[in-house]
DNA sequence: GTGGTCTAGACCACT
DNA sequence: GTGGTCTAGACCACA
């Protein structure tokens, strides 16, 4: 159910049973893009309509995310055109990058807690885990 | 932002940077206690108004997750007297909690990816991180 | 004050002299009418706010019992799109439909006697019952 | 768990599938034992400490039935020895009985009803009920 | 328009 | 004081 969609710097994946609205994954995934450098000022987004189709969900959904990303002036729009990666990055410091790692860092090391799981524990499952 | 509650075995914690509903995450933790072994059969929980005045949020939120526990079967309400882990464990196997654990580690992996952190990385970000 | 809704196949009631709650009393004619086989998979609900409407209630209350169904797996929600039957029924088996019938007649046999109606009174009763 | 109580005359159940609340139960049961003729002026019933034993639940719940029977004048207590049907019937004329009847009949027809029995059908499962 | 989450606050059932 | 039900109303996510 993960269906993917674009070139391979711009891959897109929705999970359901990530309990995140769809739109926001969308967006998280370019933001993520963007901070880790797959994404370059000037990049072409997949259109509106094909990544509705690809990810098999509502053209609306879509616009909602790009429009997010708009407001926050990560991309930018040029009617006819499509949407680009604007200029402006996010944050341009490394630093929002760094915030959102330890972010998911913490969430993951909290929930592995929660579920029993020890800090020894956790480096033999990382790096173990599968591609 | 990480109000925190209850004894060392039973504390909950809300995070608002994760997408998810607030009633999810306290469902989620409560399992998790349960699946981990740290809450036990008998366990009582906090009385829902005392959880939602130490987690600054309004009771039908408590009042719902509790429910939704106990529709599960996982939690027993005593009107009057509190909410108690109950008998029947979600799933006795540890083939539930394995799952679950698989569950966070995908999730975790995921998100890295598209923060554009490397598998290599990944193990030593994990191995320091702090308590 | 038996106010009714929906096309013949869903009308659902709340009877206010039914001390049972009014969301509950929502799940158990929804629960009834899957097990009768007068809702099939793919059937779609009343929406909450037309049947809070409906039954001048708090659209609170119908979302509470359509989760509650949903939980148990008997309903199917789309978000945008409406709530629906879902492909799991309750008991596929016969069984649960026999089930409920004998507690529905053991509750009526029980509160006939406590009123001092024979049992062969009862016979009566129910065969000159009007439409 | 259908703990049963008193003289032949007095027996009281609790249904816990029943929904009902146990002091709604208990003066149902009363009301209809005085509806019934089972239940006359004058006869005393279970002390509010024996009840709660034999029904195995909190002394306050019968004090709550009792005192709510009391305000509707259908029983008496006299401090120090008890409490007695009163002389007031609820309702003298028959009629009262006659309602609650028609009110059981018809949650029952409707359940029924709702579960996809037929009228005709009633007859036969309802004459073939067990004691 | 359809469902989902949350708040504030009321009142009830029960220990 | 503990849990349960309900209302009114706000705001969000999605089609």
């Amino acid at each position: 159910m993960t269906s993917t969609i674009g070139d391979q710097d711009f891959s897109i994946s929705l999970d359901p049973a990530n309990g995140a609205p769809m739109y926001r994954q969308i967006i998280q995934q370019i933001e993520y893009a963007v901070l880790s450098g797959r994404a370059k000022t000037g990049d072409r987004l997949p259109t509106i309509r094909s990544l509705a189709v690809d990810l098999k969900i509502n053209p609306n959904t879509i616009v909602r995310a790009y429009g997010e990303l708009e407001i926050r002036g990560i991309v930018e729009t040029r009617t006819g055109s499509g949407t680009y990666i604007s200029g402006k990055m996010p944050d341009p410091e490394d630093g929002e990058r760094e915030r959102r790692i330890q972010e998911v860092l913490g969430r993951f090391q909290r929930e592995m807690r929660d579920l029993g799981v020890a800090k020894s524990e956790l480096v033999g499952l990382v790096s173990s885990m599968e591609e």
